[in-house]
DNA sequence: TTCAAGACTGCAAACAGTTGCACTAAACCT
DNA sequence: AGGTTTAGTGCAACTGTTTGCAGTCTTGAA
């Protein structure tokens, strides 16, 4: 049924090893039986079957790359560079998604582990001890989360978040509000620190939201009533939420109050007015995330974000 | 190093057959072995190696999906059903990404061929011969295309296409636009013929457009001169980039011009005025394609479509 | 002409499981 | 009591490749 090595060493009169030769490693083997080999797998259809060499050597060529949420606008662009990155050096991309929930992010890794030579985590919920513990059974590298001796690539928010209050200084704004996100998350407190530190403008924190369209929607009222004249949310979800609840209040963005987003996701571009936002890198950590692993290399880096200016802002009234 | 089938079989004091069974046909071996054995490779932190597994049954306990652009608003949602789909039944899922080119398509089902025990294709762009042949190394279901002797999930976007003419026909628009897809699309030809069949309305066909923002966008001024008061795009995405275009010109949506978009994807409900879209059952058909695919039923299945009425249609002036 | 070095190639033992068959012991039946 | 079924387990062959080791045959050098 299934045409194998053995096949093809019959069929062009080899042993069984030097077929495998010619295909795991082409230099040893002469230069004639080579070709010959070559064409009579070709007639035959032969591929070889990587379980069976992940058997003995141990390396399946596939690799595992877990996110919290496939459908979060989020993802799909790191995913996309990550595939494509794997795919360029012939390994296969296992995705997966825990829908926000530290045990199947664990549960996953388990699973994962005996058939991915490594593991890309984004934004991992699970405990410290619990990474520690699963990183003994399978390399990976982590997304956006200092983990000490796993691989770490960092997208530098703190950065971004700076530029952003800057930008909105720059326009003459002098109280901004900050719209966090969840209460433990690390990205949130980047940009709080980071936020604070801008000379010239007196921030206030309006959180914890859920960093969803929603959130964003339930806090317009408190960010009204604060008397700022422009916002920083955690991302361009709740920015957008937010436009919509201001628009509600007869609040009108950039004119009333100039909004910033963090993340620079499709909607955000496509909404009206587009979303001033700061530029996540995420196709470049989702490539960088699959380089690292695959040359298991274990450094951590951290990427540059940039800001994006588009209509949501604008000099206060 | 890492823990097998012998290492459990040594310590419980039993034949590595009987652990075997006891993991993949617990009904064969004594209650008593079988916990005795069970806790044994918990505290060896045992797990089977699916590479071998694979080997003799031949079955990998893996699916492939193939998409054309991942980072493509429309796929995410699919995606993550099919793979929780997958993960209910104890599968794991590759997923790929072809950058909308054949080729690289086919090179993919190869490639899975040997690691996966079936793939779904959404929207393959492929030959139908070369999607038979390949039809033979591996058994796949097709999403969105007909295709003789596969598995095929179909969404119903001829029946929306309909619900939206009459939407519009009930709004008292006469003469409407449909502004149409690339010019092979299966879609586009099935959203043609419903939408020609709508009585009272008169269609006038504006394409073939790129399926982009950027192609809504361009298609603007033949729309405005087209003399239609109602417009039926091809997907959300020209539908956002058609308003936008149409806003450029001085027309407002949906004051001057109903717009009614197809797939129900994410920047269209954020989008302002909110998108009235057909919503394509995306979930629904990734999920039943990895069922279909785990019980090797030949199906042809028809999913339904339905009509979100949000606003971005009204009544003509 | 002889010998060592190289270049190929074959042999066979892994890799980690599954499974048909044979065997034993207990349970069941008449 | 003797024969037959049944449940449980062991044996060993098999899945498709890789790879260390050992041969064979050229080549080039002394």
């Amino acid at each position: 049924m299934t045409v194998t090595i053995r096949d093809v060493a019959r069929a062009s009169g080899v042993h069984v090893s030097t077929v495998s030769r010619t295909f795991s490693a082409p230099h040893m083997v002469n230069a004639a039986t080579r070709t010959r080999v070559l064409t009579v797998a070709e007639e035959l259809g032969y591929r070889p079957n990587r379980a069976a060499r992940a058997l003995t050597t141990g390396r399946t060529h596939n690799l595992g790359l877990i996110v919290a949420d496939i459908a979060n606008p989020f993802f799909p662009p790191l995913i996309k560079a990550a595939h494509s990155a794997a795919r360029q050096r012939d390994y296969h991309l296992f995705v997966a998604d825990t829908d926000e929930e530290p045990a199947a992010e664990e549960e996953l890794i388990q699973a994962f582990s005996k058939q991915v030579d490594g593991v890309v985590l984004c934004s991992p919920r699970s405990s410290n001890k619990a990474l520690e513990r699963l990183a003994e059974r399978v390399p990976f590298v982590v997304i956006n989360r200092r983990l000490r001796g796993a691989a770490t690539v960092l997208m530098d928010v703190g950065h971004g978040a700076r530029l952003a209050v800057e930008h909105l200084a720059g326009l003459g704004h002098e109280r901004v509000a900050l719209v966090s996100g969840p209460a433990g998350s690390w990205t949130s407190a980047e940009i709080r620190t980071a936020a604070e530190q801008v000379p010239g403008v007196e921030l206030v924190v309006i959180g914890p939201n859920a960093p969803t369209e929603r959130g964003g929607f339930a806090a317009a009222v408190r960010v009204r009533d604060s008397g700022v004249t422009g916002v920083l949310a955690y991302n361009d979800l709740v920015a957008i939420g937010l436009i919509e609840g201001l628009g509600d209040l007869g609040l009108s963005v950039p004119e009333d109050m100039s909004v910033v987003g963090i993340d620079d996701i499709v909607p955000g571009r496509l909404n009206r007015p587009k979303l001033t936002t700061v530029a996540m890198p995420t196709a470049a950590a989702g490539r960088l995330a699959v380089d690292l692993l695959i040359q298991e290399v274990s450094a951590t880096t951290s990427l540059e974000t940039r800001l994006v200016i588009r209509d949501s802002t604008a000099a206060p009234r």
